[in-house]
DNA sequence: GTAGAGTGTCATTGG
DNA sequence: AACCAATGACACTCT
């Protein structure tokens, strides 16, 4: 086991040598890569070629491999895939190189510190080079990852670690450890990118040189790379390639309180750049951001900003070329720490690690509770390192075990979004989870937008007319209904009506012209019926509504109102009284009265004409006071039914309105809870992307001794202008629990 | 025979 | 004050 071990760690060393020869680099868009395809999957759907897990056994199938990682074939292993994968990528480009800026702050109080910008600690200072034709890797992920780090040490100056002879165990163990790592974490298809590597050698080569970064970029070398279109190694989309980091089309849109403008904008550009849906990875930023916006709005970030950043001024921190649409770096610099390879790994970090403390702070305090203890507690809104880095990390790369870090965006998704979650999970447990939501749309769908179907409404008409107007009228609003109503019954041409108004005038004239009744099935079937029987009564077709009615109550069938039937005689005897009673039946009982009383005309005419018109038609008659009070009573009744029909029509309306209203609201709920749901998906693996990038570069920061720093002792910080400092956990802590307050006070 | 729906009627209220 | 629409309540009929 042991010798395996070391044959492992010499192999893989070897293989670190040799990429470095060949101009291989190591960068985070390793992670990018790997990082993306689960909002791959949000949008486009599962695929399992980016599904997380299966990295894990990447080393084990890749290429048709089969092969244990700590074989003893593994040099050779990987030697091949990485000769084929450089071969595979000779025509593909590269995204731009991220430039990590970090300032040591702390360590040294004589040294460089804060401020200074050491000319050599450009570790991360990355830049297209020319990748070194013979040998193009673009597969091997692990190798490259490994090589890049051990070649960054060498190429900047920086304090290395040994890179052969005595290595000491930590540094083996940090090798095989971000070996690991990116074997685990996945690495983009272009991840070795013939382009990305051209820059990255060119870089390299300006870094030797002793050219300042914001001098290559400025340069010539930037303007011949922004003619070239890189492709991002994720999504391949192609951009400039230059350093720009215009996320501020994103940010801007989450104005900040406190911090400067710029601070925002560098690091959400990785997940924008999208190929298949940049639309929809830029809307989910926008989430996001906003959810972390508003969490910075409570949080004060200035004072961070006053201790640790650098000048607004300062080229390194600031020499983010923001040309538009092409956000995929920034510039982080580690002054006075090494960085193993992290060329433009770290802008796919940036949006998170921007955000956290510029939102900043405010998203990180649900993560530092003022209940948790120590380290955890103590470790800022701006506290990086904190934050993000995993038990992972800190047992293998920490020689001083440190306590476990909690999660990067734990507290933004630990107490509310988890809560939100829950919520949310809940909900859908509930019955409303996406499916049924879909369900219930197209269910709503096939409704034709009205509520009022014939399923839904036991009074809607069974005729056709009957129904176009009953779901007309249930369309419009109930005030619309009785507006309506008024309006028919208000009408003066009672008689050419002839029906219960209770919908419009135009609907009441089309039932009318097709019943010619009241509007309720029933009793316009039995009319036809009666009227049919005896077509001598079609002249009382108009008048007839009442009599249609269910209600016959048994009366004496000798008042037929005569004044509007043809004489009697003309009938045969048998089949009139047959008529006669059947006429009786369908008589209510005011017409029975009314022809008992022998009032000289229609109850119709009673009822609907209107006031004036009805006193005229009273004076025209000598009736007696009986008469005079019946017919009263006939038309006080009969005004009371239509508007008692229509009152329960309304209300039936009102009733099937709040049902569809009900619907509606239930379709938006079911509709949100799936934004809901894919909203916080999202933000876990963006939660994923931070942390694990998180955990790259502090990994690979070497101090002057060629040591990791201890993540218990170090965090990162993310200035305000976009840069990363490397300080102290206890300054850091200190920062926190000022950020802290603040939101608390404003909230007073 | 009973429950429930549909309908008519009365009393009341408010415009 | 008269008229009328709206509506709750009740009764009746029908299925």
């Amino acid at each position: 086991m042991l010798s395996l071990k070391k044959y492992l760690t010499e192999g893989l060393l070897q293989f670190t040598i040799l990429l470095s020869l060949i101009g291989v680099r190591v960068d985070v868009d390793t992670y990018l890569t790997s990082q993306l395809p689960p909002l791959r999957e949000i949008i486009l759907g599962p695929s399992s070629a980016y599904t997380q897990t299966q990295f894990h056994n990447l080393r084990n199938t890749l290429d048709g491999y089969g092969i244990h990682p700590k074989s003893i074939d593994l040099d050779n292993y990987f030697t091949a895939r990485r000769l084929l994968s450089q071969v595979r990528a000779l025509d593909r480009f590269q995204v731009p190189t991220t430039e990590v800026n970090a300032w040591l702050v702390h360590r040294d109080p004589e040294g460089s510190v804060s401020g200074s910008q050491p000319s050599s600690g450009l570790a991360l200072e990355s830049s297209s080079g020319l990748q070194d034709v013979t040998g193009p890797d673009n597969g091997v992920r692990e190798s490259e990852t490994e090589q890049g780090f051990s070649e960054d040490l060498e190429d900047l100056g920086a304090v290395a670690p040994p890179v052969s002879g005595d290595l000491t165990k930590e540094d083996i163990d940090l090798i095989d450890i971000l070996w690991r790592q990116d074997i685990d974490l996945g690495a983009g298809r272009e991840i070795f990118d013939y382009s990305h590597r051209q820059k990255e050698q060119d870089v390299d080569k300006e870094l030797q040189d002793g050219t300042e970064q914001e001098d290559t970029w400025s340069g010539e070398g930037a303007e011949a790379l922004a003619r070239n279109l890189l492709v991002d190694g994720e999504t391949g989309e192609s951009f400039p390639a230059q350093f720009p980091a215009d996320i501020s089309s994103i940010t801007e849109a989450v104005p900040s309180e406190s911090e400067p403008p710029g601070l925002q904008n560098n690091l959400l550009s990785p997940l924008l750049t999208g190929t298949e849906s940049p639309f929809d990875l830029e809307q989910q930023w926008q989430d996001l951001m906003s959810i972390m916006e508003m969490q910075a709005m409570e949080v004060n970030t200035s004072t961070s900003e006053i201790l640790y950043n650098a000048p607004p001024g300062d080229p390194l921190s600031t020499n983010y070329s923001l040309a538009p649409n092409t956000p995929i770096n920034q510039n982080v610099s580690l002054h006075q720490a090494s960085l193993g390879g992290c060329s433009q790994d770290f802008s796919l970090f940036s949006p998170e690690v921007e955000s956290l403390p510029v939102a900043g702070s405010s998203a990180l305090l649900p993560l530092a509770p003022s209940n948790s203890t120590s380290l955890n507690s103590t470790f800022g809104s701006t506290n990086l390192a904190g934050l993000f880095f995993p038990p992972q990390l800190n047992g293998t790369a920490n020689d001083t075990a440190g306590p476990e870090l909690p999660d990067p965006l734990g507290g933004l998704l630990d107490e509310a979004m988890l809560d939100e979650i829950s919520l949310m999970d809940l909900a859908i447990e509930e019955g409303f989870n996406p499916v049924q939501a879909s369900q219930l749309e197209e269910e709503f769908d096939s409704d034709s937008g009205l509520s009022l179907d014939s399923s839904h409404s036991p009074s809607s008409l069974s005729s056709p007319e009957g129904s176009s107007s009953s779901s007309s009228s249930s369309s419009s609003s109930s005030s619309s209904s009785s507006s309506s109503s008024a309006s028919s019954s208000a009408s003066s041409s009672f008689s050419e009506e002839g029906a219960v108004g209770y919908s419009s005038d135009s609907e009441t004239l089309d039932l009318e012209e097709a019943e010619g009744a009241v509007g309720y099935q029933p009793e316009y079937s039995k009319f036809c019926r009666m009227s049919y029987q005896d077509p001598s009564q079609l002249s009382c077709l108009p008048y007839l509504e009442h009599v249609g009615h269910n209600h016959t109550y048994n009366m004496a069938p000798s008042a037929l109102d005569s004044a509007d039937l043809p004489p009697p005689s003309t009938l045969k005897k048998g089949s009139k009284e047959k008529q006669a009673d059947f006429l009786d039946k369908q008589m209510s009982r005011d017409e029975h009265r009314a022809r008992a009383m022998k009032i000289p005309f229609t109850n119709d005419k009673i009822i609907n004409l209107p006031v004036e018109e009805f006193n005229e038609l009273l004076s025209k008659y000598q009736l007696s006071e009986a008469q005079l009070s019946l017919i009263r009573d006939i038309r006080r009744r009969g005004k009371n039914k239509m508007a008692a029909q229509n009152c329960r029509k309304r209300k039936l309306d009102t009733i099937l309105n709040l049902e569809r209203d009900v619907e509606d609201l239930q379709r938006d709920k079911a509709r949100l809870l799936r934004e809901k749901v894919e909203f916080l998906r999202s933000l876990r693996q963006m939660k994923q992307k931070v942390q694990s990038l998180y955990q790259e570069v502090f990994g690979r920061l070497r101090d002057e001794n060629g040591r990791p720093y201890s993540p218990s002792q170090y965090a990162l910080q993310y200035a305000g202008d976009g840069s990363v400092l490397l300080i102290p956990r206890t300054l850091a802590d200190q920062q926190a629990r000022r950020q802290e307050r603040k939101p608390k006070d404003r909230r007073k």
